[in-house]
DNA sequence: GGTATCACG
DNA sequence: ACGTACGTGATACCC
């Protein structure tokens, strides 16, 4: 049984309050909606966080009221209301109706007193009371019982009334919001109250006496001064104003409170009409929210195996497993489904099966799902080769729009208006109450995802074509997943002992470390919290603050490297900071990954995440494992090759993004240095400096280096300062001195955001794309931001795309050389290989060749190579 | 769950 | 004048 709630809206005040709280909406048929939208908005949060029993919505009614006998100017001098508002009026009452919302007026009275009469007859029947609106009049009417909401703002921005927090607020006890506006007035209602009375007199007044009555009756002792004079003037207009400002509590109104029971909306009906006001993201989320919404009987059945009849090719499947690890976690069991069935078969039955097992290895049965590569890795734990997937929504999505990118087939399919589906935080739960869903709730989840991905599948495809992206989607995308799939599967070796042993020797140096702080601070303290360090640092040692942070002082590297000189505590922090790193993300975490089984790391690679295409790598990540520091670079002894008398061989472009830059620019000088070969630094240092190459020093090759990659990056002034560490005058020089060197370049990155705000988004080599909405956006930051990425994702973007078809030529060059090499790790523009010692010479050739020649592009592409007996030995 | 920091390309 | 380098993931704090 649910707890009873009232909940009472003012919706005048509500309607005003959206209408000018939103800047101007209007739908394809140009009606004006923001109030519609503001008071939608304000009221799906509210229901959800309420989950109300009985609500009225209350309006004013006619002109004049009761209080126009008392002072026929109340509420004179107002704006008439604009016509943008008018016009939504018909539209509110829709939207009302659509809510199955009790909606009510009185001639004569106010909304206020409908909701104070409607609120003390809920108080009296112990009903808790929930008013809402935009007028803080009404706080006076909070108690214990009843709550008062006003919309702040934004619509769902609100701030709770209680009594508590109205003493905390004014000083006042809730009723005394009436003397408050007496003293005061209240400019929209004209409500005049004594002039010259403010809010902070008022309630200066009312902590000495507690009424407008008692401040009179006290006025005498008062000293002389201009407030007195004016509140003596002024007491029958005082007096006035405070009965204005009351709201009635006993309103001769019709309703009661039995009669506002709520059950929810009318679906349908409120559909419909968001469809009529455009109100899409509130559609979709809504669809995608839901708990509740109404989903079409499926008729699907739980059988304990299938038949030839039934396992027919262009079926959607979908295998349920308890969490994203799809490595480790616990398979459920799979869906059938196609227009015609839908069966579920739990896993432990599939197990069981030898046609189900062989249909899902039958590469002629054609297949569709929703990311191929969990369904691959999941299968061959039980060594089920599952083979003839033809679709995957989730990489089909990913291509359509990267922002879209999500693991959950319902959010996916809601993008593509498909919603007969529920999302997995629905099923499962989340947080604590997270439990696996069982019997037909687990399969008509399964089968409904299955039907979903059969439905959506037309409607991406057709996009994808539209977009001219099926190409990057079928020969790109879904085979490099099936490569990926094997690099997972296969693993690489990690040496828990070797880790072990460093690990034993960096804690013994943390330890010394920390001592030496201590000493050095005078007292222990916690090194890993920033707080606690900024307090150590800046206040006990007094060091200068060279950077904040939001929440306080920075302690980041590059500040700490300024303070270097400053201390002698720094290089310790620095130290610590860097062992410390070490020893709980790469010996702790990487340990914690290994499989006891196979003493291998089976990383996880996301296909359908980053915005530029790139892969990213989790559960651990592979991508991050030190280098750059000769100590973090130990790390990599411990990855070794599975078998005994093999290596590891590693190869990776070189500077693939800077050809990619001049490939795509086609300028002319930076082509030419990569036609001729040339140190690409160094002769950007040449171009910048105007100096012969003998005349090069480190520090110019230095700062052309950052300013290569600050090109890269989308270039700005103060980010090449920050990272060189020079004024931002001296890199906007380097920077017109770049350009002046390589115009095209310069061209280049002007036409690239150009086009990106005419079209929307920008495109890669292999017609990736990426939509780019705030390019237009009128706040200076993410204008300036959209701008930096138009000119890096297709420079990035491109990069990943030649890689990715350099992955799948290189898997199918190994089968074809009929090679034992493995390919087993991606690192963005590096491909890490095991192979027996014999075959390194032909990986020597092969892999190079194979990378430069995936692609055709105006200037050679190079890839650098090593081989070893573990990762940090092949450099 | 957000923030700071630091590891990689 | 605005306040930034592009793309990621893991860990430790701290509310």
């Amino acid at each position: 049984m649910t707890q009873e709630k009232l909940l009472l809206l003012d919706g005048n005040s509500l309607a005003y309050r959206a209408f000018f709280a939103l800047p101007p909406l209007t739908n394809s048929q140009g009606i004006h909606t923001n109030s519609v939208y503001g008071f939608t908005t304000m009221l799906q949060k509210i229901l959800e966080e309420e989950q109300p029993t009985h609500i009225l919505v209350a309006f004013d009614a006619g002109k004049t009221t009761f209080r126009h006998s008392t002072y026929t100017e109340y509420k004179g001098g107002r704006q008439k209301t604009p016509p943008e508002l008018s016009e939504q009026f018909p539209y509110l009452r829709k939207l009302v109706e659509a809510y199955n919302m009790k909606r009510y007026e009185l001639e004569n009275y106010e909304a206020d007193d409908i909701i104070g009469t409607l609120a003390r007859q809920a108080e009296s029947r112990g009903l808790p009371v929930v008013v809402i609106s935009g007028d803080k009049d009404l706080t006076q009417l909070a108690t214990d019982n009843t709550t008062v909401y006003i919309t702040r703002k934004g619509m769902t921005d609100i701030e709770h009334y209680t009594p508590a927090h109205i003493e905390e607020k004014y000083g006042l006890k809730p009723l005394q919001i009436i003397d408050m506006k007496g003293l005061m007035g209240d400019a929209s209602d004209n409500i005049p109250g004594v002039p010259g009375v403010g809010e902070k007199t008022a309630i200066k007044l009312l902590k000495e006496h507690p009424s407008v009555e008692e401040v009179y009756e006290n006025i005498d002792a008062m000293k002389a001064s201009k407030m007195k004079e004016k509140l003596v003037a002024n007491k029958e207009q005082a007096l006035m104003s405070k009965e204005l400002a009351t709201i009635l509590l006993e309103a001769p109104i019709e309703v009661k409170v039995d009669d506002l029971k709520w059950d929810g909306p009318n679906v349908d009906e409120l559909f419909t009409l968001w469809k009529e006001l455009d109100f899409k993201t509130l559609i979709e989320k809504s669809e995608y929210e839901s708990e509740e919404h109404e989903t079409m009987e499926l008729d699907y059945k739980i059988v304990d195996d299938l038949t030839d009849k039934e396992l027919v090719t262009g079926l959607a499947i979908h295998l349920e497993i308890e969490n994203e690890h799809y490595h480790t976690a616990l398979q459920l069991g799979v869906a059938f489904v196609n227009e015609e069935q839908a069966y579920f078969v739990t896993y432990e039955n599939v197990l069981k099966s030898e046609s189900i097992k062989n249909y899902l290895e039958d590469e002629q049965k054609v297949k569709y799902v929703f990311d191929l590569k969990k369904h691959q890795a999941a299968f061959a734990r039980d060594g089920i080769k599952l083979q003839g997937i033809e679709f995957d929504l989730l990489l089909a999505a990913y291509i359509d729009d990267p922002a879209f990118a999500s693991d959950d087939v319902a959010a996916v399919s809601n993008h593509y208006h498909y919603s007969d589906i529920q999302s997995n935080e629905v099923v499962y739960g989340k947080g604590a109450k997270r439990t696996n869903p069982e019997g037909e709730a687990l399969a008509e989840h399964a089968c409904r995802q299955a039907l979903a991905v059969f439905t959506v599948r037309d409607r991406v495809l057709k996009k994808l074509h539209e977009n001219e992206q099926f190409d990057l989607y079928n020969e790109i995308e879904l085979p490099l997943a099936k490569v990926l799939a094997g690099m997972e599967i296969e693993g690489i070796r990690v040496e828990a002992s070797t880790l072990e042993e460093m690990g034993v020797e960096i804690k013994a140096r943390l330890a010394e470390i920390e001592a030496n702080i201590y000493a050095a601070a005078g007292e222990k303290f916690n090194i890993n919290s920033p707080k606690q360090l900024g307090v150590v640092l800046f206040e006990t040692l007094g060091l200068p603050v060279i950077k904040k942070t939001k929440t306080g002082y920075s302690t980041a590297a590059d500040v700490l490297d300024k303070l270097k000189p400053e201390h002698d505590i720094i290089e310790h922090i620095l130290q610590y900071r860097q062992l410390g790193k070490l020893q709980s993300t790469y010996i702790e975490g990487l340990t914690k990954e290994i499989h006891a089984d196979d003493h291998k790391i089976h990383t996880r690679y996301q296909q359908a995440l980053t915005a530029t295409g790139r892969l990213s790598s989790t559960d651990p990540n592979l991508q991050n494992i030190p280098i750059r520091l000769e100590e973090g670079r130990k790390i990599r002894q411990a990855f070794i090759p599975e078998k005994e008398g093999w290596q590891l061989f590693a190869a990776d472009y070189s500077q693939i993004e800077l050809r990619v830059l001049a490939h795509m620019s086609q300028d002319e000088n930076l082509m030419q240095a990569f036609l001729h070969g040339l140190d690409i630094h160094t002769n950007t240092a040449m171009k910048v400096f105007h100096v012969e190459e003998d005349a090069v020093t480190s520090n110019m090759r230095r700062a052309a280096k950052a300013v290569n990659f600050g090109i890269v990056y989308g270039i700005s002034d103060y980010g090449l300062s920050q990272n060189l560490d020079i004024s931002r005058k001296e890199a906007a020089e380097f920077i017109e001195r770049y350009f002046e060197s390589f115009p095209g370049v310069k061209t280049y990155m002007e036409d690239i955001v150009k086009e990106a705000k005419s079209q929307g988004y920008v495109t890669t080599l292999l017609n990736r794309r990426r939509y780019l909405p705030d390019l237009n956006s009128s706040n200076f930051n993410l204008r300036s931001f959209a701008e930096r990425t138009a000119m890096n994702t297709p420079i990035q973007g491109s990069a990943a795309d030649i890689i990715k078809k350099a992955m799948i030529d290189m898997d199918l060059a190994l089968k074809e050389h009929k090679l034992q090499a493995k390919m087993l790790l991606q690192v963005h523009d590096e491909l890490i290989f095991e192979a027996p010692v014999e075959e390194i010479a032909i990986l020597e050739k092969l892999v190079p060749e194979v990378m430069a020649n995936t692609v055709k592009l105006d200037v050679p592409l190079l890839a650098d190579y090593s081989a070893g007996n573990t990762w940090y030995d092949a450099k």
